[in-house]
RNA sequence: GCAGGGGUGGCUGAGGUGGUCAAAGGCGCCGGGCUUAAGAUCCGGUCCCGUAUGGGUUCGUGGGUUCGUAUCCCACCCCCUGCACCA
């Protein structure tokens, strides 16, 4: 439809138009590095692709599923032409915004709510996000309930009505139709309650839902000189027609029960009828209790005029109704659905044209699966309502039945249509025998993941769960859902306008202005960037001013993809300086020059660690967290490896090619230009990465004594400020005391204990049997325990912990470092010694803890 | 009204199987190295207090469970989204 009001604007052809949509996007999404397989496109407006449309609706209609209805259908007169109720929001159309209206229409309809239960269930089975499968099911609407039937006297008819609450019928004091309910004409007819129930329906009918939905809450309603009969008790009960009626849900009848619903509760009382109870809140309370108020929860029947119900309660009492109607046959038990057959033609051109010849003496007769497709006509004329009929070549067809001259049906299907199979064309898209092969359907469906806007929760991700469920009916393929999960992405958003008053979002046109409807100042708030706020970004001008990989890993960075994000310059910006960082990084490794050193086995090590990283964070759809490491983790690493003295050529190559694959990801154009510079054959997109070794003892040493080397920097940079204020002068010395072997054991054994799911009241038991605290210093130890250990033992990470029982010899790994500590600290000297051993002499290794010793500057 | 999802430091936004959380990353801000200078880059800092590696107060509010809770339980407040005289 867009396509075709922009070829109205324009004045040109909507296959033009489209062509020349996709073209643009096919750049843009090209020119983003974007990988698809693009021998599998499709095209909707291909007859090669929308024949198969028109074959499975032929189907539809062969197995009922499809059918023609004259009905009160929802009209937008600005895209001219009918809209299914999914498409409606607010009583307006989704596109375009416009008021929709009620029209009585000849139209064709899918019978979704054949396949509700099913659509219910199914939501069990799959990968939805909460919030996606509440408006689902909130829109398949199941009710369970009864439909009950009421004679009328005087009359041969008798009026349905559909009731979630049969334990409350005997509480009927009226009985309300739908002002357009058939009954409603037919038993005013020729009364002198006709011209108030004309006046009303006339009303009613030519309200747009938008409005009547707005004057709801005025109920008003009208009775229709008419009695129905109580099925069960033969009492006559008032017949009404009421403007809160709604004709399409349910049978379009209402059985009032003022007492216990709060709507008829309303309307009783405006009108003076009455008000009955026949339930009690409480078991055993008081039956002849004025009703001040509705009461709608479950209760005990009360003042049941027939025998055997007094006393039963919720469900007991709904079927102890339910089976006396039955007996009667005067009703039973049902499920209604709210969601309604899916109205799926368009009186508009561009969409696949309904494969229908209507005939005189046949009907409505399905054209034949050999003639198809019908394709649609080029000679048309647009505006002038539906196009299709403006071409008689078109037009004209012949009944494939009788052969007499038929007409052929002038509407086209909506085009959710097309959307709600593309996965399964797309296993198999060159198929011209078939709409998809079987077998090739099954291996690859169905869709793993599945990502897309939240706007379509209630319309394409119904559809397509429904109609892969009707063609695995026909036999089609074995897949029941057509996607296993979903993730709806989050919108771009950006800054615009906002009047805090009025509430309101304006264009950004209005910037600087005063609010057009209050003249208060506006403000500015985040919202979804679009054309008519004019809060958008150019993809084109992005990419021109700062490449396509700038703005790849800004996507992925910037939010996680449910979050939606804020489209910020400066973030941007930030991606691109680490872009160009980047880029100049092979240059930078290779300018290397010096030898092997201790921190190559460092940067061996790191990048097996990366690299693992890397792939589980990939593994679970990460991306930021995979961004996070590929972009600027590895940096880092290749900052601390030259920062602690590391320089050599030879290691340059080995961390660029296992980089460069991680790079891909995210930005393949970058990789690329790295592959090109370490001078590997074809393209990186096409390589495969290396495996690597497993980490080695003296990898692992590498990076355990860089790891506590670096923590311990940190909280010595931390007391060094401190430390400074009780010195004269700037410090010039330091000694680092490890933590005494005691504290080791201690820590050790408590981590095992808690390991073997002790509980750390407990551990105190052990504690006193242990070596350590059989001297004298039993009351210093266990305090230190309490105070001290028991609060950090939580606090160390799995590698710690792993740290703390390895071999790892702290004095001897920071002594290795102290030169670098000095410099680091700004020291002159740094000296190592393990606590209260000989060469401690400065008592002060009671704040010293395992992997953090404690530090004196002098 | 009903249903679903949320409320985290200057902003943004992770984490949420109780201990690895004073809480990642980004942005912003501050200091330092480099530079003639700017930018870029590198290093450090960015809740409060602190004469030594510590203490205090924090993850909407109030309770509770626990040796311990941003994380679990209960109540409440607020925000977003959807549905809505749905019988």
């Amino acid at each position: 439809m867009p396509a075709e009001n922009a070829a109205i604007k324009e004045n040109a052809h909507p296959h033009d138009i489209t062509e020349r949509n996709m073209a643009s996007i096919t750049a843009q999404i090209k020119r983003m590095g974007f990988s698809y397989d693009w021998r599998r496109q499709v095209k909707s407006h291909d007859p090669r692709y929308y024949r198969w449309n028109q074959w499975f609706f032929t189907k539809f209609i062969e197995q009922g599923l499809a059918y023609q209805e004259f009905a009160p259908v929802n009209w937008c007169s600005s895209c001219e032409t009918v809209l299914a109720n999914e498409q409606v929001k607010a009583g307006r159309c989704w596109r375009c915004n416009g008021p929709v209206v009620q029209k009585g229409m000849s139209q064709w309809f899918l019978d979704i709510p054949k396949y509700a239960q099913e659509l219910v269930d199914g939501l069990d089975t799959i990968a939805f996000p909460e919030n996606v499968k509440s408006l689902q099911r909130d829109w398949l609407g199941r009710s369970e309930g009864a439909e009950i039937k009421f004679a009328i006297e005087g009359r041969d008819e008798e009026l349905t009505v559909f009731t979630t609450r049969p334990d409350t019928l005997f509480g009927t004091t009226f009985v309300t139709l739908a002002p357009e309910h058939p009954l409603s004409a037919s038993l005013v007819a020729g009364t002198p309650h006709e011209a108030a129930w004309k006046e009303l329906h006339d009303e009613v009918s030519a309200m747009s839902e938008f409005d009547r939905i707005k004057n709801m809450n005025k109920k008003r309603g009208v009775p229709l000189g008419a009695f129905a009969i109580h099925p069960l008790t033969g009492e006559r009960i008032p017949i009404w027609a009421g403007n809160f009626v709604i004709a399409s849900y349910g049978t379009g009848a209402v059985m009032a029960v003022p007492g216990h619903d709060e709507r008829d509760f309303d309307f009783a009382k405006s009108y003076d009828i009455p008000i009955r109870r026949v339930l009690v809140m409480d078991e055993g309370g008081d039956a002849e209790a004025e009703l001040k108020k509705a009461e709608c929860d479950l209760g005990w029947m009360v003042n049941s005029p027939i025998e055997g119900f007094d006393g039963l309660y919720g469900d007991a009492a709904k079927s102890a109704i339910v089976e006396a109607l039955a007996v009667k046959n005067a009703g039973s038990q049902t499920i209604n659905w709210k969601i309604r057959p899916w109205l799926v033609s368009r009186q508009r051109y561009w969409g696949t044209p309904i494969p229908v010849i209507h005939c005189d003496s046949c009907g409505a007769v399905p054209v034949p699966a050999k003639d198809l497709p019908v394709e649609l006509p080029r000679d048309v004329v647009f505006g002038e309502g539906n196009p299709l009929e403006t071409s008689t070549s078109f037009l004209t067809a012949d009944c494939p039945k009788c052969g007499k001259e038929g007409r052929r049906e002038t509407d086209t299907m909506d085009t959710f249509v097309d959307s709600s199979w593309y996965f399964l064309r797309f296993t198999d898209p060159l198929n011209d025998e078939l709409c998809f092969d079987e077998a090739k359907a099954n291996h690859w469906m169905n869709v793993d993941f599945y990502c897309g806007g939240i706007e379509h929760a209630q319309m394409h991700l119904i559809y397509a769960r429904f109609w892969t469920k009707a063609l695995r009916d026909l036999g089609l393929h074995q897949i029941d859902e057509p996607f296993n999960e979903l993730l709806c992405q989050g919108m771009v958003n950006k800054a615009a306008p906002w009047c805090e008053s009025c509430g309101l979002t304006f264009s950004v046109d209005h910037s600087g202005s005063p609010c057009p409807h209050c003249t208060s100042e506006l403000t500015e708030r985040s919202a979804k960037m679009s054309k008519s706020l004019g809060n958008t970004v150019s993809p084109e001008d992005m990419i021109e001013r700062y490449g396509a990989d700038t703005v790849r890993l800004f996507i992925l960075f910037a939010a996680n993809p449910t979050a939606g994000m804020d489209w910020s310059d400066t973030a941007l910006e930030a991606n691109y300086r680490v872009m160009m960082q980047l880029y100049g990084m092979p240059e930078r490794l290779f300018a290397w020059d010096g030898g092997a050193s201790n921190m190559d086995v460092w940067f061996e090590g790191r990048l097996k660690q990366r690299v693992t990283e890397f792939q589980a964070a990939m593994d679970n759809y990460d991306l930021r967290r995979a961004v996070e490491l590929s972009h600027y983790e590895m940096v880092k690493d290749v900052n601390w490896y030259t920062r602690r003295g590391g320089n050599n050529p030879e290691l340059a190559r080995t961390i660029l090619r296992h980089w460069a694959h991680m790079l891909s990801i995210s930005t393949p154009h970058l990789a690329e230009e790295w592959w090109a510079v370490l001078d590997m054959d074809g393209l990186i997109s096409g390589a495969e990465m290396p495996h690597l070794t497993a980490i080695t003892e003296q990898e692992q040493t590498a990076l355990d004594g860089e790891t506590t080397t670096r923590s311990f920097l940190e909280s010595a940079r931390k007391i060094k400020d401190v430390a400074e204020r009780h010195l004269d002068g700037p410090a010039t010395s330091a000694t680092i005391i490890v933590a005494p072997s005691w504290k080791r054991d201690l820590a050790v054994s408590a981590l095992e204990f808690l390991e073997q799911g002790g509980n750390p009241k407990q551990f105190i038991g052990v504690l006193s049997q242990m070596d350590i605290t059989q001297g004298d210093r039993k009351g210093e130890i266990m305090g230190f325990w309490g105070k001290k250990m028991l609060p950090q033992v939580f606090k160390w990470d799995d590698e710690s912990r792993v740290l703390i029982r390895s071999s790892l010899d702290e004095v001897a790994s920071l002594t290795a470092r102290a030169s670098f500590i000095a410099q680091e600290l700004g020291l002159d000297h740094v000296r190592v010694v393990l606590g209260e051993s000989d060469d401690d002499d400065t008592g002060r290794a009671g704040g010293a803890m395992p992997l953090s010793p404690a530090v004196v500057y002098a």
